[in-house]
DNA sequence: AGTCCACAGGAAGGGCAGGCGA
DNA sequence: TCGCCTGCCCTTCCTGTGGACT
């Protein structure tokens, strides 16, 4: 997608003709695909045979089964690096457990909710009314108080004859946000409820999770645990050729591609989520250059380009101050051709850039945050330092390829200069 | 050991936009 | 229309910090 824009405004630039546009769709839709099934190379699919969890599959499923019986199960908690299969497994787990309920004519619910989805469930209110959409009650996006839609809520729960399991996905960000205090009210729910029962599956990708809570949350809500451990480079190869066998046309892949896509992601936490990245962009790249096999090239193509792209992602939401700062970081970067910077420096840049453009300056505390979210973002790296009797900074680099370096400086420029 | 610097970062709250219910 | 709510971006005020310097 991200080629293909700027493709629509060169035909515009070189006055392509309709007829011309035409043809060029057409060849591409008679053109071969590398893909016979895309789909498998995504997160979202669900495979027929999920490999390497069957103990974790297990465990969850002896937790979760009292509920076909109409007892709350225990609350559980998952926690897992990112791309260890713990959302696969909760689907899948949750999933069955609804099917054979449905079966057996048992009354159960499982609502589900990613807590990090901006704007849909990334505030305590946001949740609360994701939560009761899913459970049929109206919520506006706005304008209620949180207790009234925390009680619309406990409504639609009432309305149940049932046991519903509640799983948030994500959860640590959002207590990270928010603090932990809806998930004391969630974990007390069941004393005021009469028939229905509510279970919570919470899945959080940061092991350390727990020290954001408050004791009796942790307690309630972790009453089982279980960690999902990151894949190894064996068991990613054996993922990644199940996930192939599937996705990719026969013989499409060269030798050494999956060999280097698992060794690549498992020396970074055996993150299967990102090697499935990996193995699907470097087939789109290979498909855009018309070729017939992917090869090891291709992947090392596909790691840069998925790094572009989430990072163009994550700037793009960003407000006009933020890319202000990060435009001041990256032009001293380059102005200066040093790799790094410090937070006293970049504020007085900053100052002069916005004198520069006529904009308006906010202060040094706030620039300061900015930074620090830039750093959470992966988009700069912030290290805190002590330069003793000169005080305290943060030093700031960028750790990209010098290519996307440059790339972002002109995009978050035309964005600065020309929105 | 005490001082000092240049911030980091927590806490509290202001102002505004967007939205809802009465 | 008005009062009230949340979310967001921001400011102000403040305390804390780590290592070089005295």
């Amino acid at each position: 997608m991200e080629g293909f824009i700027p493709l629509m405004f060169a035909c515009v630039d070189t006055g392509m003709d309709q007829e011309e546009l035409n043809e060029m769709f057409t060849e591409y839709a008679d053109k071969p695909s590398v893909f016979d099934n895309k789909e498998a190379l995504t997160t979202n699919w669900n495979p027929d045979e999920i490999l390497h969890r069957d103990d974790q599959i297990n465990e969850l499923a002896s937790i979760l089964a009292p509920a076909l019986k109409g007892e709350d199960p225990s609350n559980v908690f998952i926690y897992g690096s990112v791309g260890t299969g713990k959302t696969l497994i909760a689907r899948h787990v949750t999933g069955e457990l609804g099917s054979v309920a449905q079966n057996q004519e048992a009354d159960l619910d499982v609502v589900y909710v990613n807590c990090k989805m901006k704007k849909v469930s990334d505030t305590e209110y946001r949740l609360l009314a994701e939560l009761a959409r899913e459970m049929g009650e109206e919520v506006p996006n706005t304008g209620l108080s949180t207790d009234e839609v925390y009680s619309r809520f406990f409504d639609a729960l009432k309305g149940q004859e049932s046991v519903v399991i509640v799983v948030l996905d994500e959860i640590d960000a959002l207590v990270k946000k928010v603090g932990d205090d809806f998930l004391y009210n969630l974990t007390r729910i069941n004393d005021d409820l009469d028939d229905t029962r509510v279970s919570i599956l919470g899945i959080s990708n940061d092991v350390s999770f727990t020290d954001y809570m408050d004791s009796r949350v942790e307690s309630s809500l972790c009453e089982e645990e279980m960690i999902f451990p990151p894949y190894n480079a064996l068991e990613l190869s054996e993922i990644l050729e199940h996930r192939t066998n599937e996705g990719l046309k026969n013989g499409i892949l060269e030798d050494g591609v999956i060999s280097k896509v698992s060794a690549l992601t498992a020396s970074e936490h055996g993150d299967a989520r990102k090697a499935l990245n990996l193995l699907r962009v470097a087939g789109e790249l290979a498909e855009r250059g018309n070729e017939q096999n992917i090869a090891a090239d291709h992947v090392d193509r596909a790691q840069e380009e998925i790094e572009r792209n989430k990072i163009v992602e994550t700037i793009r939401g960003q407000p006009k101050q933020s890319r202000l700062v990060l435009y001041t970081i990256l032009r001293m970067l380059e102005d200066d051709d040093t790799d790094q910077v410090a937070t006293g420096e970049v504020y007085s840049r900053y100052e002069e850039i916005c004198s520069e453009a006529g904009e308006s300056c906010i202060t040094q505390r706030r620039v300061s945050d900015l930074i620090s979210e830039l750093d959470m973002l992966g988009v700069i790296k912030a290290k805190v330092i002590s330069k003793g009797a000169y005080g305290r900074t943060r030093q700031i680099s960028v750790d990209h390829s010098s290519k996307i370096q440059r790339q972002l400086k002109n995009m978050v420029e035309d964005r600065f200069y020309l929105a």
